[in-house]
Parts: C-alpha cells; sequence; structure tokens
DNA sequence: GCGCGATCATTCGTATGCGAACAATCCGCC
DNA sequence: GGCGGATTGTTCGCATACGAATGATCGCGC
C-alpha cells in the first residue's frame, strides 16, 4: 500500500502565467509602452481617450465624459485638470445647473486630438501585431464582449 | 460640378469604443474590479502574482520576481515592501552577492497565497463569464500570443 | 415651498506603473 | 590588481485608478 499522500496543494496545477485576469494585465501593459513610444510626451492613453471622446462631442460633463470613458469621477477629475493645465481642454459654468462644469475643447485641443487619432491606427496596428487579420477581428469580437 | 468637400476629418470612421487599447482597458478594469470584490482588502492583483510567484518559487531576488511577474524594479519595490510590512514575506540577505535581497515569503504568506488561489479559480471564471468554453479558450490563446 | 434622495464635482488616502537618476556591488578583461 | 560596464536595489516625480467622505445643487413628491 503506498504512504499517504500530502493534502492536495491548491498550487499544483495553477499556472499564474496563464490566469486570464494577469494575461490582460500584461496585453494591457504592453500595449500602453506602445502607445508611449508613438505619442510620445504629446498624450497619456487615458488623456487620449477623454480627449478624443471630447472632441467628438464638442461638449461634455466632466463624469458623463468619465462613464463614456470608463474612468470613475475621481480619475476623470484629475485627467481633466492635467488637460485643462496644458490648455487643451477649457471649463465652462453651465448656467442651467450650477454644479455642472461643462467641458469644450479649445483649438490646440482638437489638433492635437486629430493629430493622435492618425498615430493612433499605428498604435493599434503595432498591438495586434502578433495576429494575422482573421485573428484580429476574433480577438477584437471577444475582447468586446468581455466588458 | 460638386462643391469641394472639406478636407477628411480623422475623427470620421474611428470609433474609441472598438480601439484595442480601449478595450484592453475597460477589460482588465472589469478584471481588477471582480478580483477585489472576492478578495477584498486582503491583496491587490499585484500582491496576489507577486506573493503566488514567491511561493511557488519558495526563494527569489526582488529583480527577478519583478520580471517573472510583469513589474518594473520601482514597482516591484513598492509591492514587496507591503508584502513585508504586512508579514507575508521576509527579506533575507544573500551572502555571495551583497547587492542582492532574497525574498522568502513567511508562513502566514504561505497560507494565504494558497487560499487565494483557492479564490482565483472563482475570479477566472467571473471573468470569462461573457464567454462560453470554446470561446474562452480562443480568447487565452490570443490573449497569451499578444504578450 | 420644503425636504430628501440623487447627482456633480472635489478631496484624501492608498496602490499600481514607469522613466530617470543614483549608490553599491559584482564581474570580466586587461 | 584595477578599471569599466553591467546588475541590484532605491528614490523621486508624475500619471492612472478607485473607495470613501464631503459640500453644493437639483428635482421630485408631498
Amino acid at each position: 500500500m503506498p504512504p499517504p499522500q500530502p493534502a492536495p496543494d491548491p498550487l499544483s496545477g495553477y499556472v499564474l502565467e496563464d490566469q486570464v485576469g494577469h494575461l490582460l494585465r500584461r496585453a494591457h501593459q504592453r500595449h500602453v509602452a506602445i502607445f508611449q513610444s508613438a505619442i510620445g510626451a504629446d498624450l497619456t492613453p487615458t488623456q487620449f481617450a477623454a480627449l478624443v471622446k471630447l472632441v467628438e462631442l464638442r461638449r461634455a460633463t466632466q463624469n458623463h465624459l468619465g462613464r463614456l470613458t470608463g474612468m470613475d469621477p475621481a480619475t476623470i477629475q484629475g485627467v481633466i485638470g492635467r488637460l485643462v493645465a496644458r490648455g487643451l481642454v477649457e471649463r465652462a459654468s453651465d448656467p442651467t445647473d450650477r454644479r455642472m462644469v461643462a467641458l469644450v475643447p479649445t483649438a490646440e485641443g482638437v489638433r492635437l486630438a486629430l493629430a493622435a487619432v492618425v498615430q493612433g491606427r499605428d498604435i493599434t496596428e503595432a498591438t495586434l501585431a502578433p495576429l494575422d487579420p482573421a485573428e484580429r477581428h476574433q480577438f477584437l469580437a471577444l475582447l468586446r464582449r468581455m466588458i
């Protein structure tokens, strides 16, 4: 009769590198690095998202913009504050609701957003480089459903 | 003859919500939220990764552990510092190389890591919930290649 | 018209995440 | 033996990220 086995180790068979969470973190990390090397110091990925969305909307409230771009009020506050400090966005008060601050991109903000969007295509291309066209389509479709 | 068209708008056809980078950020964000609601205040995702990997290795250098878990030296430094402060990891000096600090999990660290790994399976399950088994396999395979 | 719950924005604290600079140490090569 | 480059760990600064708490304001219902 064989000797008694030790209690099953929860770690056996658990490969950190194969966990979705870890893979998502690494993949996002890699994308951010690609983004930074392309856009440089002009914009961070979150600043890019907020600015592009604001240019598309032409005018938005801070929390609303945050909801659309997936940033909570505390986060979007800092992001917008830095865009305002750099003259890319202006805050205007809304006369109909004094709680709200209407955000509007400046001319310079629009210019930078359009230039960044052009680079955005290269960034997307570089991020998806490991996959062929059919796989990219598949990956994006699955990723879209993960949100 | 039609009037001259305005210059093509770089924004036309650019949907922020469909960009890989944005999707990766949102998907990762969602996973972290799931992780936090399952593990609570015990461990953050990065602390989890560092601790589990360290338990698996039984002993590792700080930078080495960082490379294995995808954290740069500045980041792993803070993560390990917090694990040490909570008594989950101990720093030991390596006599053969006085630059290095050997990291070893404490008994409490091992206990917490094993418990967290058990919950890790539920976290993975919840993160992948939107996909059926075949899609999960596909998604993980593609995601693995994105790193 | 008033009060109460909801919403908006802000602030604080904590935790990644990384570039850059730094001191200490190691190692290979002359 | 010693020097120069590489590696290890640390610190600083900046930028997400979010929970929690707060104050101002709005709007609905009574």
